[in-house]
This record gives structure tokens, sequence and C-alpha cells, in this order.
DNA sequence: GCGCATCTTCTAAGAAATTAGTTTTCAAAA
DNA sequence: TTTTGAAAACTAATTTCTTAGAAGATGCGC
């Protein structure tokens, strides 16, 4: 029995390992520390501890090489991004994808340029069907 | 001088207690608490204190009524809306919003009529231009 | 085999987030 | 004027997150 639901998204630091994780596919701590230390120094130790805690909640895999262990991604990007969205759709946006869409066009930021990008990938998955 | 940058991001809590103001307009922390007990029971003390909390970061604004404080949120939820997709989107989705709306795209949860609303929105912005 | 380097595991301190008890304030009722 | 009720302010306990030192394990070179 476990107090929150089963812990499906990663901490802040947690989301940076995994980033770095994902990119790289993988690593023992040193490989990682070395990736991870371009952005912001940390000991030794706190990268395994973190990385320790991260495969107990089942986002890496762990595997003996030699000496080290060599930490892998349990989950892939793409379903966490997927997690990521639901999440955030129920929390902030109603539960409705389209309301976080329409947040994103109305971004003065967000070029039409990108718009165009997004309107073509959901013609790509819709096929036809006019609206 | 302050750590962080300068805290844009709301708390689990803090988030769900955001979203009861910004559904009411706001109230007295007798009338929040009684928003949010329907989904968590808290003590008065508690809602009061995280309140005060969000005041200090500046996402709520307080005004005296008789005994009590009103408060009122100071960031309007559109605008939290795109903090928060501006976060996401950096975070893990390499600063690409395209790159988001692949993933709702893939989702096989959101239905075909989610993305022929969420086209239509684009269309809406982006007029005739056709890809 | 013995020290040395390097790795994991253990332990814990510090910081941030969450919850709530205690104290103070203040106006209205008695 | 004193008491009382309700509110804010203050204080603090608890939990979770982040960081890292200390201790233990293990193979390698001498």
């Amino acid at each position: 029995m476990r107090k929150k639901q089963d812990n499906l998204l990663l901490t802040e630091v947690e989301l940076e390992f995994m980033t770095v994780v994902w990119a790289t596919g993988g690593g023992t701590v040193r490989d990682l520390l070395a990736e991870l230390n371009k952005l912001q120094q940390r000991a030794y130790t706190s990268v395994a501890t973190v990385l320790k805690i991260m495969e107990q909640k089942g986002f890496l895999t762990s595997e003996r090489q030699d000496r080290s262990l060599v930490y892998r991604p349990a989950v892939p990007k793409a379903d966490y991004q997927k997690t990521t969205l639901k999440n955030l759709s129920s929390k902030l946006f109603n539960d409705t994808p389209a309301a976080l869409v329409a947040r994103l066009v109305d971004d003065e930021e967000v070029t039409d340029e990108m718009l165009v990008e997004m309107r073509a990938l959901l013609n790509e998955r819709l096929g036809d069907n006019a609206s």
C-alpha cells in the first residue's frame, strides 16, 4: 500500500537527471555525473543517491558492469511526456487538451511557423476530415 | 536577494488552492476552506498559512473586509497556464511547443473530435495560410 | 596478501513544502 | 467594562526533496 498515487511524476532534480539519461541512453554514475556537472556541480554521491531513488521509483533500471552500475531509462521519454501532459491537462486545463492548445495559440511568442507545424501534425493523424 | 528565479511556479497544494480561487473569484479564508474541504480536509490555519504564502509569492492579493481578509487572484489563470506551458516546453520538449502537440496527437486517448477542435483553434489564428 | 583507487551503500544534515497548534488581536455581546 | 468569539499572526512539527559525507565492498598493482 502506498501513500500517494504511484509517484508518477519526477521531481525537479530527477527530471534534470532523467533528461540526461534519455539523451545519452544512460551510463554509469560517473558518466552521468560528467554530463550533469556541465549544468551544475554536484558531488558524486549526490548523483548516485538520486539515481538509486529513481530506480526505486521505477524510472531507471540498473545493471552491473565491472565495478559500476549502468543506469538506463525504464520509461521512454515519450511516455513520460504523455504522463506529464495528462497531469497538466487535468490539473490546470479541466481535462481538455484543446484548452491547452488554445493557450499555445494565443501566446504571442509562439510563431506562426510553429502553429503551421502543429496543424500539419494534426492533419497527419486526422487524414482528410475537414473541420 | 532570492535563491531561485522569482518562484514562478505554484507547488502542488498551492495549485489546488489557486484553482479554487480562480473558480470562485476568491473569498475569505473560511470561504475557501469550505470549498477546499470538499476535496480534502484541512485545518483552518493550514489554509490560512498557505494563502498568506501565496500572497507573499505574488499569486494572490488580499484586502480587509470586516474582520477578515478577502483573497483574490493576482495572476489570471490564462497567464499561469502560459507560464506553465512555457516551463514544460523548456524542461521536457526542447523548447519546441510543436513537440508537445505531437505528443498529444499520438495519444490514443485524445479523440479526433479534440484534434479537430485544436485544428480549428490553429486555423483561427493563422487565417488563410496553407501549410 | 596489503594498500590503493573506485565504486556502492548507509546515514544524515539542510532546505522546502505541508499541516496545524498556540498566541494575539479586535470588535461585538453581555 | 469585561468576556467571548472569530480572525490573523506566529510558531513549529512533519514530511519530502536535495545534497553529500562516512563507511563498507571489491578488484588491481605491487
